[in-house]
DNA sequence: GAAATGCAATGAAAATTCTGGTGGTTGAAG
DNA sequence: CTTCAACCACCAGAATTTTCATTGCATTTC
């Protein structure tokens, strides 16, 4: 699988190499715009990631250049803190996803990995919803009844790995496994805290209450039919 | 490799089994200590991990059987928060490592990686020090000038990374992949906060003050020379 | 049906980590 | 020599996550 980095700050860009090379991914890496789409108008790229902020043209237009060119590649922008807003305008403008920096390596790679997989450009399967509660992986965003809910790092974890497994009755062991990268004998009750604070989000004030607690065996999300 | 688990909590077992599988090694699970310690004697381990509550022969005396039968494997203890103090006894009676539950399979990972790479026992290069501090990568303990000194996980993550690179001049890059697995182009100072954190536990009230700001560059802990 | 038992929910506190702002220091440029 | 900008230290407060203790509920057992 072949790659191209698009990014100015030397440190970030050697990062961002080094990493994918040892998870076993061809790099090449553009230190700024122009090069950036000569390279991936050039090359045969499996996937590209454009900082948003670079030198000569910005990410924005290297996306452009790159789609005029007719070039399909999934793209994942890396935007600053500050740039949040610009999210959107990234994702209307056919991006694949986003990464806010800082970031955690293994967060992108995980990312990467998905848009290789389901293929480029589809943007529609990341939406997961069950009855008026709507989860936005991309966005990073919640809601329920159109209202817009705040949630926390572990708090969407939790609520995507529900929507994921929709339906389906999730033991403890598996939740913590997934969530926490925990293994148990207990001994703690983080998930019963995690799972309350969740339930105050997205369930208190709202019906039909999509946790529900199976005794002895853990949690599900209701799908719409239950 | 090969790895004996010793473990009769189905759950942990079961998921310590898939996780090393997973990890690429060979592994054989018992249930109880008996069963486990037959094992031990009988094939040829390269590590062996044993809880220490166990039906029929608990964790020590399983560990004893195999030395007296003259299995020199390392061996990792799985041990219960409330035994915090059986560690010890453990560490005196020949064991390598131990991990408290619950745990981070990334974490147990690591730990038997060590452990494999280093072969059998030899609990001294678990120490590290600098001047009069002294941390204890097994109890993960820290203490300096004698006195017990308390760290929480990122600031003994960061101790020893500074340790382990003593003398060398860390940039913030390489603190930051390495304790925050995070790629920067900064944004926030979560370094220059724990690391005044770290200091505050670690040099203020002690002389000689061992880390050290190097401007435009990074950290140092001096060692010893310095 | 009452008591005992075990699991889950809850509220509150504690611990840890992160954020944002202010001010000091240093080295370079004018 | 002065000014400026970058870099870093430090603090206070906020946010997040974890722990602890208690209460409630349901199921089993007598």
């Amino acid at each position: 699988m072949k790659i191209l980095v698009v990014e100015d700050e030397p440190k970030t860009g050697d990062y961002l190499r080094q990493g994918m090379v040892e998870a076993g991914f061809v790099v090449d890496l553009a230190r700024d715009g122009v090069d950036g789409l000569h390279l991936g108008q050039t090359g045969d790229y499996d996937l590209a990631i454009l900082d948003v902020m670079l030198p000569k043209l910005d990410g924005w237009q290297v996306l452009a250049g790159l789609r005029r060119a007719g070039r399909e590649m999934p793209v994942l922008f890396l935007t600053a803190r500050d740039q949040v807003e610009d999210r959107v305008k990234g994702l209307e403008l056919g991006a694949d996803d986003y990464l806010v920096k800082p970031f955690a390596f293994a967060e992108l790679l995980a990312r990467v990995r998905t848009l290789l997989r389901r293929g480029s450009r589809s943007q529609e399967s990341q939406q997961m919803r069950a009855a008026d509660l709507e989860l936005d992986l991309l966005r990073r965003r919640a809601s329920r009844g159109g209202r817009h809910i705040d949630l926390t790092a572990k708090e969407f974890a939790l609520l995507e790995l529900l929507l994921r497994r929709q339906g389906e009755v999730l033991p403890r062991s598996l939740i913590a496994s997934q969530v926490w990268d925990m293994n148990f004998d207990s001994d703690t009750n983080v998930i019963e805290v995690a799972m309350r604070r969740l339930r105050a989000k997205i369930d208190d004030g709202f019906e039909p209450k999509l946790i529900r607690t199976v005794r002895g065996m853990g949690y599900v999300l209701e799908d719409d039919a239950g």
